[in-house]
DNA sequence: CTTGATTTTTAGAGATACTCTAAATTAGAA
DNA sequence: TTCTAATTTAGAGTATCTCTAAAAATCAAG
């Protein structure tokens, strides 16, 4: 039996720890909720909060959908360039969200880039997704995830999609998901400064 | 008057602080000191502190360097294109650097680098640097800063910058200076992910 | 040089995130 | 039921940072 009664409440706890905080930093702010107020929400001790998440930071940048994105990435088709393949998997993953799905992820995004120390929780991972994304591209693309120019080719990457998720999420008429795919889009015609208008994707 | 006893004096503590946190820092670990610490090396109260910093990251975040390379930038002949421009203002700042200056600057990054907290501030500052090479950019190529294309332009030459930055401190052999040249120089070749050799810019 | 206004420094109280330790509780196995 | 191991918890402690009000230093004017 793997999972036993004991996994489940974890499980169940960790669950409902994650929903009253994001309840609370929606409504109230990031900043102005503490952890005893989500540990009273969940009746839990202050402590147990800690159990579960290394700090407050990580109940909002845990994210279930990068395993997702890893995995629709892998069922692209063999040949492929990386951009686009990275573009299509981005693109199902997303699009087959539920609506609850989706909205729980747009406020998060929302959340993380409106409020300065969760941005910077997000950004410090850029270390570690550098090196994500330069293994697919590596695989995608034959050489080693520690080559320069894939590893450079990674950080432009990362630093169009950051740049985007900025703006989008600044701006209210913008869509998240559709601006990261034109930031890619964009990347993968080689970045020009000028030329045709961005078309969108749908 | 512009510089009355006043002003100078509270140069000559922010250096001071400066100085000793560095100091400090380099010695110990970020982490492992203390404002406290760091007030007593000055012979200011704690509080004082807070009145130069708004918080300890900022000590060694806050760079002088920033305009130098501006100034540089907006030297650059009238038709260079923007990323050449950007790498010509970057090794002429540095190249121009003293050698304690030198160290200092070495010391800093490799400090940021390998800090958690201390990478988290570097990059929360993100928005910002996009925006300032956003504009940098537009005023050689033309258009608005809030281009998509300038900005996400912007968000990829940044990206290629820290993962350089970050991979050029972890290899004690790396060049921090030449490393981050051939991140410009990669993406303004268009980034391929094979092709020839980066060569060194000397 | 003295006085009065302004700025800067400071002490101190307080909030909060997090760490650590040891005790209490709970689940699962025998 | 009883023993063992995992989980929760209380509580003490540390550090960053905020706020307020008082003390000290600077400056300008008479």
């Amino acid at each position: 039996m793997s999972v036993g009664l004991r996994e489940r409440k974890k499980l169940k706890t960790k669950a409902a720890i994650r929903k009253e905080a994001m309840r609370l930093f929606l409504d109230k702010g990031f900043d102005a909720t503490t952890i005893e107020e989500i540990a009273a929400g969940v009746e839990i001790s202050p402590s147990t909060f800690f159990n579960y998440f290394p700090n407050k930071e990580d109940v909002v940048f845990e994210d279930e959908l990068d395993p997702l994105i890893l995995a629709a990435f892998d069922a692209q088709p063999e040949g492929t360039n990386p951009i686009r393949a990275i573009r299509n998997a981005m693109l199902t993953v997303f699009r087959a969200l539920t609506p609850e799905q989706d909205r729980v992820m747009r406020e998060r995004m929302a959340l993380m880039t409106s409020t300065p120390s969760l941005r910077s929780a997000m950004l410090s991972q850029f270390a570690d997704m550098v090196n994500q994304i330069a293994a697919l591209v590596a695989s995608r693309a034959g050489g080693s995830p520690s080559d320069f120019a894939i590893r450079n080719f990674a950080g432009a990457l990362l630093g169009v999609m950051m740049s985007a998720l900025l703006t989008a999420t600044q701006d209210p008429k913008a869509d998240l998901i559709e601006v990261a795919d034109q930031a890619l889009q964009h990347l993968e015609a080689g970045l020009p400064l000028r030329g045709p208008g961005i078309t969108a994707s749908t």
